[in-house]
DNA sequence: CATTCGTCCTGATAGC
DNA sequence: TGCTATCAGGACGAAT
């Protein structure tokens, strides 16, 4: 299930693979993945084809790869409505480089023939990146860049504003970005009606984290899912967001977060911060934190919004129904 | 208007 | 053995 983490890892991978190279060929093996590419197939290769990966730019879970002309040296497509190659990788999501001899992975969805190219020793790097997702949650699509409103990161515009696609316009800073505010964030959660898990989940107000990060970052700062978002103290929105910074910065340092094969690097490898979690997928084993201090306590399992929640019963109680 | 819910998908696994 | 039910869940459009 890939987050923040996973995401982040598979744009450092792309960023150094695949940047500055030429998109040659585009097979497209299973339409459904993209279905937001709204012209079909044959144009999104047509959108592909002879173009250059300038660079890789994550907004929250979205990565996209915008495209420069042919020469590496021209000037930029479109003069100043610049195109992306956007990426989602939904539930089981994979972006790998490969040698065009491998054989195709059974949910292999579209195949991208990238130009030959050599690292600084010069090896030559492998010629293909493929996207493989067997959910289908996940998706390719092509798309225009709009300067838009909101601080740094990302490619420029002539405005000196960010670049970003229509489609990830409205997604939040995350935690980790530079330009995300603790204020504003702590602002909008309070004016909601609703519970602190959704506003977490909730990636126009802040983005990157699903339900695994979620789980882990209330676990870390001692709060209850369903804890209400507008009697939520200064003080405990703060040691979230930190909880989210540290659980997060952890994962990316760890490679990820892999329960099986369905979340990988670029290079087909999985992470291994799952044995460093503390609620997820521990129901009924003992709460570290309380073993700690000699006492005893079983991670519990809730449905909620339509997919589980694990917590302390101890650590965190489930809040007073609000008055 | 804000908030919540249903839907899209496939495969692994449990239970009978 | 082979069937069915359940679970996994990000994002978006629909419903409340």
């Amino acid at each position: 299930m890939p987050e923040l983490p996973e995401v982040e890892v598979v744009r450092r991978g792309l960023a150094r693979w695949v940047t500055g190279r030429r998109i040659d060929d585009v097979e497209v093996l299973d339409p459904r993945s993209l279905r937001r590419h709204a012209l079909g197939p044959e144009d999104f290769r047509s959108n592909l084809a002879g173009y250059r990966v300038t660079d890789v730019v994550r907004r929250g879970k979205f990565l996209w790869m915008p495209l420069g002309e042919p020469s590496p040296d021209a000037e930029p497509v479109n003069g100043g409505s610049p195109v992306a190659l956007m990426a989602h990788l939904g539930m089981s999501g994979q972006l790998l480089i490969e040698d065009p001899g491998a054989p195709d992975e059974k949910h292999l969805k579209v195949r991208l023939s990238l130009c030959t190219a050599t690292d600084d020793d010069g090896k030559s790097l492998p010629g293909e990146l493929r996207f493989i997702d067997q959910r289908i949650f996940g998706g390719m699509f092509v798309t225009s860049l709009q300067p838009t409103a909101d601080g740094k990161a990302g490619g420029r515009g002539s405005s000196g504003l960010p670049l970003i696609p229509r489609e990830a316009a409205h997604i939040a800073r995350d935690p980790l970005d530079p330009a995300f505010s603790f204020e504003n964030f702590f602002a909008r959660v309070r004016v909601r009606r609703s519970g602190i898990k959704r506003a977490l989940l909730d990636q126009g107000l802040i983005s990157g984290i699903g339900n695994i990060y979620a789980d882990e970052a209330l676990w870390a700062a001692k709060l209850h899912y369903a804890r209400a978002t507008d009697t939520l103290r200064r003080s405990e929105a703060l040691r979230l967001v930190n909880a989210c910074r540290d659980v997060m910065t952890r994962a990316l340092d760890a490679g990820g977060t892999s329960f099986d094969s369905l979340y990988v690097n670029v290079n087909g490898a999985s992470g291994y911060f799952e044995r460093s979690l503390e609620a997820y997928g521990r129901t009924g084993r003992p709460c570290r934190r309380c073993a700690l201090t000699g006492r005893k306590s079983l991670i519990r399992r809730d449905t909620f919004m339509n997919r589980s929640s694990f917590s302390c019963p101890r650590c965190q109680p489930k809040p007073r129904p609000r008055a």
